[in-house]
DNA sequence: AACATCATGTTGACAGTGTCAACCAGGTAC
DNA sequence: GTACCTGGTTGACACTGTCAACATGATGTT
């Protein structure tokens, strides 16, 4: 109750988001969404990249929770990075505008701390939860994000699907690299 | 000398991107540094999107014929591996704004066939010039692009330099995941 | 040679967009 | 009771992608 016009706001985003696309995320669209008019965001927001980044930051909170309970059912380490990766991508592939609003070249750029702290947060907790549960330097978590992070944009970008793969194929070449079988 | 204006018109939007960032790229402005009007590019491109992704197809040819060069200097397997991650990820954070628009969501999304064979050759080229020659399937292929992808897109967005890192000691992890010396 | 066609280019106009300035209500503080 | 801040509104502005209408020169056909 405390800030429920601001929280309206980026549950109108969201949901714009979601329906329509990123493109269909436009200011007056918002306010009207919140019954509000086109310029009431910007009471509650110094700009537009600033809804998109409190936006981002409801997403990424989702995609991490996600990953994690998943994670957490690995039984073994190759099953825990196993799970990660594919619940991640799964993640990515069924919120596509979310997923690329999060990642979107604004924020890449730009200065939203609030959005980057969100991300340092999400990146550590996974690492920890992660495969390497606990003795995982920086640089591991950083590699193993990188990864599924790519993954999950080619994915989305059905690069994939269009060589007659699915992303889980290249999850059994991440997990066991050797080919073992 | 064929279809000078139209190789003008790209040209002039990459310069615009390199110098003032993808938010310059109007068509205005392309037609103005191309010394034509704003709305010539209509002549030799559907949309403002065909144009951007004749852009993005030139910019990844820079980008495959870079790596692959430097990965070719490798000696050893694990030393062409190491040299294909950096060499990309270096011609990434060189050119933010390019590798960013090849990857711009407009192109993950839309029909672009011309872009699209652009990045399969160039992914199949990577992978048969890659690491493991010749006898990459394609899956193996695939998740090596998704690890150099996700690599250099964080990179870009500054998300190892602002935890003390360099790329350079992602690779190492990713070069050599069980952390022999 | 005369004519039609087409590629290439121009200007004018239009709907949308983010953003700002000005204004307005209502609650709070002194 | 008066000043002030917070949250909200409308009007206007510059800018964008895009389209329709028009010009013009080259090309091709008869």
């Amino acid at each position: 109750m405390v800030d429920d016009t601001r929280t309206r706001l980026v549950e109108s985003a969201l949901r714009l988001l979601r329906e329509e696309g990123l493109d269909a995320v436009t200011l007056r669209a918002v306010g009207d969404l919140a019954g509000l008019s086109r310029t009431a965001p910007y009471r509650h927001f110094t700009d537009k990249t600033a809804l998109l980044a409190a936006l981002a930051v409801r997403v990424i909170t989702d995609l991490s929770t996600h990953v994690a309970t998943a994670t957490l059912e690995g039984e073994g380490p190759r099953d825990r990075l196993r799970a990660f990766y594919l619940s991640y991508v799964e993640y990515a592939t069924t919120h596509r505008e979310e997923y690329r609003l999060v990642f979107a070249s604004e924020f890449l750029a730009g200065n939203h701390p609030e959005l980057e702290t969100a991300i340092d947060q999400v990146m550590t907790a996974l690492g920890m939860r992660g495969p390497w549960e606990g003795t995982a330097p920086k640089a591991r978590v950083m590699a193993l994000i990188s990864t599924a992070h790519g993954l999950a944009e080619l994915a989305v970008a059905g690069q994939f699907a269009h060589k007659g793969l699915g992303y889980a194929d290249i999850v059994d070449v991440l997990v066991n690299p050797d080919g073992e079988r």
